[in-house]
DNA sequence: TAAGATTGAGAGCTCAATCTTG
DNA sequence: CAAGATTGAGCTCTCAATCTTA
């Protein structure tokens, strides 16, 4: 015995759902992204980067941009670096930690953001949130809110 | 009035499901994957392609494959390089359709794909398994179901 | 020695064009 | 002309190493 541990092996019903997460994620954001492409709009890592700035008042550090745009350090730095090429946001010194970078989103880039919703919530609306009922959201919500949530923890 | 249309934008819960999906996924995935990098087992996308292989019988047309394994049709195509290069798979021309191409899982592949499950097992279970009870699986399992279905449908 | 961020190198993915066969 | 599969080019991601400051 020992450790609180975890079964080694998902159940059957925790494997469909497993499998369903993988199946339903591929499909979803594949076609929104070929919409979005298609319609000649901003690519959804950008807008995951303008809208995690204006939800967070409109300047954040990279390390957190980093978390909650759901991209690996190395993979924002570059990512930053495009969108600042577009004019979209612009870096500025940390003010107190000579270490540090802030990304600042630029009056283009609230103006991007706020374009760019219609075209991705339709995305969302037809590809994903129209197969759901209200309960079956909320069940989705709840449990892999907990899900992201455990992850983040054993990071 | 006209079509039985979609809302143009979807409400709150189900934008609270999606932003979910998209945590969750990325989060789990990304962990699953970072140990199996560790413990320098094969890489999930190669997993993938020989499941599916093993689950239809071992052999597989290249397009029956590329929807199975949910990649684009020319993603695929390298993939299955990489995998035959490694010897777990052989290309055979399709009996009948001079057009088409089968991948044909070979005996290596079956034990590779045998020799992988334990620890791909164990990631799903300590990432994503752990933190849902079985109603709540079964829960994620049926809503997601239908994304992934529905998306299919408009493809 | 650790934290914040960037960089270099290599691998993988996507789109669009191409080639062959139906 | 459509379907099956591959290829070429360009872009993005990841890992590991590096540099600077705490």
């Amino acid at each position: 015995m020992g450790e609180p541990s975890v079964a080694e092996e998902p159940d059957e019903i925790r494997l469909a759902a497993w499998r369903a997460l993988l199946n339903a994620h591929a499909a979803a954001v594949g076609a929104i992204e070929r919409d979005l492409h298609a319609a000649g709009a901003l690519p959804l890592p950008w807008y995951d980067v303008l809208v995690a700035l204006a939800e967070a008042g409109g300047r954040l550090r990279m390390h957190e941009l980093a978390e909650r745009v759901v991209l690996s350090r190395s993979g924002l730095t570059r990512l930053v670096d495009r969108v600042e090429a577009a004019g979209l946001v612009r870096r500025e010194p940390s003010p107190g930690d000579r270490r540090g970078t802030v990304a600042v989103l630029t009056e283009a880039g609230a103006a991007a953001q706020v374009a760019a919703w219609p075209a991705y919530a339709r995305g969302i609306a037809v590809h994903f949130a129209r197969h759901l009922s209200a309960v079956e959201a909320e069940a989705v919500a709840g449990a892999l809110g907990k899900v992201a949530a455990g992850a983040a923890d054993d990071a």
